[in-house]
DNA sequence: CTGAATCCCTTACGATACTG
DNA sequence: CAGTATCGTAAGGGATTCAG
């Protein structure tokens, strides 16, 4: 069910938290942010225990909302960066009151 | 992985997130916010789709973590009640800023 | 290096039936 | 009414392999 369409569920809302209940979503962001654009390697290595498939299917989902870019260096070997887009900087705006909370709470 | 401990991670973002993530969940927080103190069953109704397993699952989680309290009225038929506690209202006030955000986005 | 494709296994989840 | 118990299925996600 994570995955439902924006067309079968009309709530903004919904959309939304579906789209941050994936796994590893949430995490990939905040690296993003506090890293900057990151190389897929390098993400892959500092979201320890990420598979190939799990990242790739993130990164492309977050791609389609806007919420990261990708950029493509055709060089020999490609590289390949993300990274944060102003629509997820309002975002991480957000995601670091739940890290107040979370500290507070948890920490 | 939605149900890793807090022993087995120790960051507290981690933590926090990894309970919201979980289906349905935010959505159940967003509905008692919404109408007040519900029963079981009016809130079974509200989340529309929900199984019953699903649901008690949910409550369960969110009553251990503090974030809803259980009200249990032994009179025949049981009449139980499900609230928002006041540690539930910090996360409120974050969730309705997620709400702005997916009203502009997708609204 | 950055992925796409395949296989395979686990578990999450829904449906159903039953209890205090 | 408010759940628990059991079961079966679908699919989510890891490991691995291959490709541009």
């Amino acid at each position: 069910m994570v995955q439902r369409s924006r067309e079968l569920n009309p709530c903004p809302v919904s959309t939304l938290t579906n789209l941050l209940s994936g796994p590893w979503t949430m995490y990939i962001l905040w690296v993003l942010s506090n890293s900057g654009p990151t190389r897929f390697g390098a993400l892959k290595r500092k979201i320890a225990g990420i598979s190939t498939k799990m990242l790739t299917e993130r990164l492309r989902m977050l791609e389609q909302e806007e919420i990261l870019y990708r950029h493509y260096e055709p060089t020999v070997p490609p590289q390949v960066t993300y990274g944060l887009t102003e629509k997820a900087k309002e975002l991480i705006t957000i995601l670091e009151q739940l890290d107040d909370l979370a500290q507070r709470w948890y920490g």
